[in-house]
DNA sequence: GTCTATAAGAGGATAGAC
DNA sequence: GTCTATCCTCTTATAGAC
């Protein structure tokens, strides 16, 4: 494979941007109310010069959501990594990750329903691979916490992996943070807490 | 107070079917997606028609919130009536309904994001009313059931009280009902389970 | 590939007759 | 209060010059 051109560097370095513009307006507005004409403004270039690089709207929530999925998977090889820390804890520290994510400002949020959309992103392949392979990995560790009795065995693991992803735009941070009696961090804590451990009492 | 005259009941009739509609779709769409021009086609009426019972696309989903909240007063009533019941069993048989209601297509979900959305429901003191007469049943219930040593007690009320909300929202129903492996009352019973149990084992 | 200018269309809201 | 017909704004997308 030949070394990147100059121009190709340009290019790659400005459509960054661009899904950077995205991913902020995204877990901003959402994609309904995001407009391109925002993002033109974000980036600081022309709305026609955004359509030289990404056919629709549609493509360019698109491509934030790949690129959420490429952060995601290193997230997930960040913790297989650690070979001597149990399933269940990996599992947690994803959902930690993805709370830090949303109270950053780091999580673009799409809606599920609309589906224009939903169309676009599943026609490309490169999502539905990245979906695909956190999945299966994610799904491993299910199994294995539930054999290691770390995770309610009871449970089925689709149940728990859905459970897992929905914690990624609960709405219930973005509520506690705008109360403003807690820290990020204090925030992070607790959802983890009723995620994992639930509302009931360890007596009960 | 006067009987109401024929005229005002066959408005009343007429509203009551609108509000349905607009229920029923942003049960379905979402706010965002709605059209006003859908919801005159599904009550059957013109849409100018519409504009002569309410003023604007907020208000129609305005007054489906409110009627929402007027649903879940009452259920709390229902539940404050039965007095022999602990105030845990209240509660998850709120979160119970909720479920139930959102299975069933009857839960109108709003996206907090929208601003233009926000500032009529926030402006509208029969909505505010209901909230927080909801709420502060709710809340009463909730630390008592932490008092009782029902509920985790390290868990700031705000806290519980926001997650019971957040479940009548929760996308993992409909994922789990897309699956076509669970009927719909196991699709309750399972999200139940998570929301009070959490996903950890009990041996953990 | 970037720009200015504009087409094309969806959707919220209204005019005016009945 | 209901209708038909229309207005008008906002937003997606593109034409065409440089």
């Amino acid at each position: 494979m030949p070394r990147p051109s100059f121009k190709e560097q340009i290019l790659r370095v400005r459509e960054d941007a661009i899904i950077a513009a995205v991913n902020r307006l995204l877990a901003d507005k959402g994609f309904d109310l995001m407009t391109v004409d925002e993002v033109a403004a974000e980036v600081g270039i022309a709305k026609a010069s955004l359509y030289k690089h990404f056919a629709s709207k549609e493509a360019l929530a698109a491509a934030a959501m790949v690129r959420l999925m490429e952060r995601t998977q290193a997230q997930v090889d960040a913790q297989a990594a650690r070979s001597d820390v149990r399933p269940l804890e990996r599992l947690m520290a994803m959902t930690r990750w993805a709370l830090e994510q949303q109270l950053a400002g780091e999580m673009p949020s799409v809606p599920s329903q609309n589906s224009t959309l939903r169309a676009e992103l599943m026609a490309r392949k490169d999502y539905l691979d990245a979906i695909l392979r956190v999945s299966e990995t994610l799904g491993a560790w299910i199994v294995q916490a539930q054999a290691d009795g770390d995770i309610d065995a009871t449970l089925p693991p689709e149940l728990v992996l859905y459970t897992i992803y929905a914690r990624a735009c609960d709405p219930v941070p973005a509520y506690l943070k705008a109360g403003g009696a807690f820290s990020d961090a204090q925030v992070v804590d607790l959802v983890q807490a009723t995620c994992w451990g639930g509302l009931r009492g360890r007596g009960a």
